[in-house]
DNA sequence: CCGGGATTGTTGCGTCGCAACATGTTTCTG
DNA sequence: CAGAAACATGTTGCGACGCAACAATCCCGG
């Protein structure tokens, strides 16, 4: 299984390059554009493994440049999301970069630590098989899930607390 | 298993009216108080299987005494939720009135359709189980789950439009 | 090198959600 | 039954979220 959640002291420049990396292949492959706004929210975001809300890329990026204004950030954020790079969690009104390359379609579980903020990503196929034989029971046909369950992350369950 | 989606030409005045029955005997079993406000919020959500706005809500209310104030609404919807008897829609940013006695704690699915905009519930245990297991499996204690699946009903997908 | 599509900047606004404080209303208690 | 304590609601105000509409700019292919 690959590393679900991250730990405390995994090596983030790393998996920062590699969000950065990958979209820079799939932009480059599906002739899209990684311009330097969107590659600047991209960045900020996979700078951390907390969801960051809106106004918070923002703030971010006034401290290096110019304030963009709000509808620049969704802009850069609907191309990211509609690219996969990007999650929203829609319960907590936040983006989060994604740190997986899950195949497209696939079920993704969100895991919301509420004592550190942090945010794994479960690609779990036997959650979404399940669901989705519940929601055929029933005469539905599913097109896009959301599943963000909130608690308690193993490093901050076991006492230790984390920031990054 | 329940109704889980409702069907368009379904009983609706029975329904909310047992939404409002079992409110009223939740409360007085719980020494809770269901006073006029957090009753009108709950019987304007009861009449439909739609989610609805917060500032939905106070429209509705306007039109038949004066219009409440915003916080007004989200007190009664605090004091609603908290008692299980109304959802929230994260994923929509609306509410919604809850039409079984779901033990409590138990996961609760949405089936939200893109088409008329009704929500079922599915009390689905084993997508509760297959979850836990998933979080269990990294260490993960799950708190509070939130799984809406937007999609088409069964009665849009056969063609049949519906208003309720 | 020029036209058209994509991207970004500017302005503006509607919705969502609640903090802080004042004012009733119930209920409990002596 | 008076007063306190707890609870509920009204009032004012504001920050966060999210995007529409239009203008200016950039980039690519022909």
């Amino acid at each position: 299984m690959a590393a679900i959640f991250p730990s405390p002291d995994h090596n983030h420049a790393r998996c920062a390059a590699d969000v950065i990396a990958h979209a820079e292949r799939l932009c480059a492959g599906g002739g899209q554009r990684l311009t330097p706004m969107r590659r600047s929210v991209l960045e900020i975001l996979a700078a951390s493994h907390k969801p960051l809300g809106a106004y918070e890329i923002i703030d971010a990026l006034a401290g290096v440049g110019p304030r963009p204004a709000p509808i620049t950030i969704y802009r850069a954020l609907d191309f990211l999301i509609a690219n996969g790079l990007v999650h929203r969690i829609a319960s907590r009104n936040a983006f989060l970069a994604c740190v997986h390359n899950h195949a497209s379609g696939a079920l993704v579980t969100f895991l919301i630590c509420e004592s550190c903020g942090t945010v794994g990503e479960a690609p779990s196929t036997d959650v979404g098989q399940t669901l989705a034989a519940a929601a055929k029971s029933v005469g539905f046909t599913p097109k896009m899930s959301v599943v963000e369950i909130t608690g308690l992350c193993a490093h901050c369950a076991a006492g230790r607390v984390h920031s990054n």
